[in-house]
DNA sequence: CCCCAGGTAGCCA
DNA sequence: TGGCTACATGGG
């Protein structure tokens, strides 16, 4: 394998591995991060404040160029928190959660584990992922043949693994989402590319003409497959914080929420979000409780 | 045994 | 449009 360090500021890899926005990283020890990008096999450690440290089977210049454009260390993560609102549950986010960064996911990826994701926790998420991942996927080896990890499988993988041999992966209902999708896109009936050249609203629509994606699944991969950054996704998490703290005692419509949530946040509003989430998830009952209590928007009698 | 999990599709008024 | 409900499975 080769071994490199790489300069990546404002970069905290456990919370952005360890995060809601991807399942397939592993973190055997508490300090290494192991995980596929395509064929190549990462791990990844924290070397000094602003240095990764990086082991590869992919070559050296091209590990570097993927690994800048997955964690987007071309981007200011210090300039996009600015455009963030400045309340005081926002602003409890930013401050648990510095480092965290929103991941270039590959677009097949972030949709198909997103069709996993429908009432599941992150936990179990992370399990049927790496399930089909070891039962579809190609064995990712180093130069002496000994088994790193398998790749993600290829919507044709899946196409040809058939419904039920899914379903053994133990996703229950979501097996028939994920491969009439997959088949989908392995007969070129669905082009992803082309969602990805497509304004928001029509990426939106398009991507949730595929079973098994809604709403809510579609902006997940806006955001995170295509780079989408006001993508929002209103999930039960995102659902009861905008409810509890954002309008106490109204209970909003989703779609009222959804229209709030994407002016209120502004350009990086699903970047926002991602924050909200891993912060508030992270909360015990009673601290969050007291968060609402406190909250500015409720309003004075 | 209970409730819930980063929802969606199908059905009904 | 808006409001149910079934859907599989496992964690707490």
């Amino acid at each position: 394998m080769n071994s490199f360090n790489l300069r990546a500021s404002d970069l905290d890899l456990a919370l952005t591995l360890g995060s809601g926005q991807v399942f397939h990283w592993r973190c055997p020890d508490r300090v290494q991060w192991e995980g596929c990008l395509g064929m190549h096999f990462f791990r990844l450690a924290r070397r000094a404040p602003s240095t990764l440290s990086v082991h590869t089977t992919a070559e050296p210049a091209m590990a570097r160029s993927l690994l800048r454009d997955y964690f987007g260390l071309n981007h200011s993560l210090r300039s996009i928190v600015k455009t963030f609102p400045s309340d005081p549950l926002m602003q409890a986010s930013l401050q648990a959660n510095v480092g965290l960064r929103l991941l270039a996911q590959d677009a097949w990826l972030a949709l198909a584990c997103f069709i996993l994701s429908s009432t599941k926790q992150i936990i179990q998420i992370r399990q049927m992922v790496q399930a089909i991942s070891q039962a579809f996927g190609a064995e990712v080896t180093d130069q002496s043949g000994q088994l790193l990890d398998h790749s993600f499988p290829t919507p044709g993988s899946l196409a040809r693994a058939g419904e039920s041999a899914l379903r053994a992966c133990r996703m229950g209902y979501r097996a028939r989402f994920l491969h009439q999708t997959a088949c989908l896109i392995d007969q070129g009936k669905f082009d992803l590319v082309k969602v990805g050249q497509l304004a928001l609203p029509e990426a939106r629509e398009a991507l949730m003409q595929l079973p098994g994606v809604g709403p809510k699944i579609a902006d997940c991969v806006l955001l995170f497959g295509y780079g989408f950054q006001s993508a929002f996704p209103l999930d039960v998490w995102m659902i009861r914080i905008l409810r509890d703290y954002y309008f106490p005692g109204q209970s909003p419509s989703v779609k009222a929420l959804q229209a709030f949530a994407n002016d209120y946040f502004g350009r990086h509003a699903g970047y926002a979000q991602q924050y909200l989430f891993d912060h508030v998830r992270a909360l015990d009952a009673s601290t969050w409780k007291k968060l609402v209590s406190d909250s500015p928007f409720i309003p004075s009698s």
